[in-house]
DNA sequence: TCTGGGGTCCTAGGACCC
DNA sequence: TCTGGGGTCCTAGGACCC
């Protein structure tokens, strides 16, 4: 049996853990510079707010006090989100965190044995199990989830949607008979369902299928010749109950990207080298954080795709690296190379990313038999750990690099700045203020200080080296 | 004026090798 | 006239997920 424990509309429950008041109440939070809806609460549901709606007809559809409007807040959702996989970590034999909000557990039948008034396979115990999960993780986090059981990963999808939208199942639904499964699977659209996208539930609709039972009741030999993808053809097994979705033991990213919308437009190089600086340094703590190294660093940049009257220019490239690494400024420097070929004068930006590719395991690196200076690699690898050390307990972004000069601060959204300046509550700024403050603050401030009028990058590694 | 960010997997076809 | 067969690696594109 699989279950999968999903958060309740997961950025609205975390930020009512700071605002019980909201309960109840319509809330919606926002993406990167409050660009779109990401996250909507129940009561944004039934006002027919959708996702991805542009923040501008949102305000223009609602005025501010019907709606509790949030800029959106990741550090925060991390570290409630993080809260919770603890909790399923001591509870479940065996887990995946599928996504920042979603868990997979998997039971096997000693578990379910185990954990039965029996002593023989009992599912209702299963069931009793996933409500005092939901239980427990509301008492200690604040964050509703709800649990589906099945006997696929799909259908346990599946049962969560039923989990969420009847409270009679309390937070808890398990598809556990062939008439359950049966009733399950006429009640849902064939769109919901879990690996279905846009483009094959439009093709499905077209052939006839409506529902998940649909699906289901035709051949596989049919799914085979009409979609030619194995994809799809797990999915219709999943649905009749074969296990077909293969367990995703492994954790580590085989790519890591960061990339942002700017707020505005940017045409000059060096404020565009100031944001790739950014977004290179996060991969590299990204990689360090999974005790990687990457050999690919790759760059984009494109203009706003949604300014038909401006011209239109999209590139991406890449350099690869002798010697695979995680250090900051390696990745740095390669991505500033990298922008220096993609970027052409006389664009107007909207947004740029950094690829980190070729992603292996930290040791034993292969070194570049030529250009290998042990000393000067053990000195960067000491500075990055205490780079990542300093910018945990401080927040991301206390250290940085010369050339990645904007911090988190100007990145903020205007509806975080707007609620700190009218002094509302703010949780983002709560949260900040009850880290600990360290001296490393000072001193990273007084070294982007030293930086501001030399030239950054130059400056930094002679600063390493002398130390 | 405003339109997110970060991933995965699969497949077909070409380059290249012996 | 007629032009092997088998393998690997890489890339681009298309689909999906949250």
């Amino acid at each position: 049996m699989y279950g999968i424990v999903d958060c309740d509309n997961c950025y609205v429950s975390c930020e009512r853990v700071f605002r019980p008041d909201l309960k109840d109440k319509p809330v919606v939070v926002l993406s990167n510079n409050d660009g779109c809806v990401v996250a909507r609460s129940n009561e944004a549901k039934k006002m027919g707010i959708k996702a991805g709606t542009p923040y501008f007809q949102l305000a223009q559809q609602f005025p501010n006090d019907k709606i509790a409007v949030f800029s959106s807040n990741y550090e925060l959702y991390g570290e409630l989100t993080g809260r919770v996989m603890e909790i399923i970590k001591l509870e479940a034999p065996a887990y995946f965190r599928y996504s920042i909000d979603e868990c997979f557990v998997y039971f096997n039948s000693q578990f379910i044995i185990h954990n039965s008034r029996l002593g023989e396979a009992d599912y209702s115990e299963l069931k009793l199990w996933g409500e005092n999960l939901h239980k427990r993780i509301k008492k200690s986090v604040g964050m509703p989830v709800s649990i589906g059981l099945g006997p696929t990963k799909t259908l346990a999808k599946l049962a969560s949607h039923f989990a969420k939208k009847y409270p009679g199942y309390r937070h808890c639904c398990m598809i556990d008979t062939e008439e359950k499964r049966v009733k399950a699977l006429k009640l849902y659209p064939i769109e919901d369902v879990w690996g279905i996208g846009r483009r094959y539930a439009a093709k499905l609709q077209a052939l006839g299928v409506q529902n998940a039972y649909d699906f289901a009741q035709h051949h596989g030999d049919w799914v085979k010749a009409t979609f030619n993808n194995i994809v799809i053809y797990r999915t219709w097994q999943e649905l009749n109950g074969t296990d077909a979705v293969p367990n995703e033991e492994m954790a580590k990213k085989k790519s890591i990207c960061t990339s942002r919308s700017f707020p505005g437009m940017i045409s000059d190089l060096d404020t565009l080298k100031t944001h790739v600086s950014n977004y290179a340094a996060r991969c590299a703590e990204k990689l360090r954080a999974q005790n990687t190294v990457a050999s690919i660093i790759g760059v984009f940049v494109n203009t706003n795709f949604f300014r038909e009257d401006l011209p239109q220019y999209w590139n991406f490239q890449e350099k690869r690296l002798i010697v695979p690494t995680s250090s900051t400024i390696d990745i740095v420097k390669a991505a500033n190379e990298v922008l220096e070929k993609v970027f052409i004068q006389g664009y107007q930006y909207k947004k740029a990313g950094v690829i980190v590719m070729g992603i292996g395991p930290k040791s034993p690196v292969q070194m570049d038999l030529f250009d290998y200076n042990a000393e000067q690699f053990e000195k960067m690898k000491r500075l990055d750990k205490v780079i990542d050390h300093i910018n945990k307990v401080n927040g991301s972004e206390t250290v940085v690099l010369g050339s990645q000069q904007y911090t988190q601060k100007d990145g903020k959204g205007k509806v975080a700045i707007e609620r700190e300046q009218s002094g509302a509550c703010s949780n983002s700024a709560e949260h900040k203020q009850a880290r600990p403050k360290v001296k490393a603050e000072v001193f990273a401030n007084a070294i982007k200080h030293d930086f501001r009028s030399k030239n950054p990058t130059t400056r930094w590694s002679d600063i390493i080296l002398l130390k």
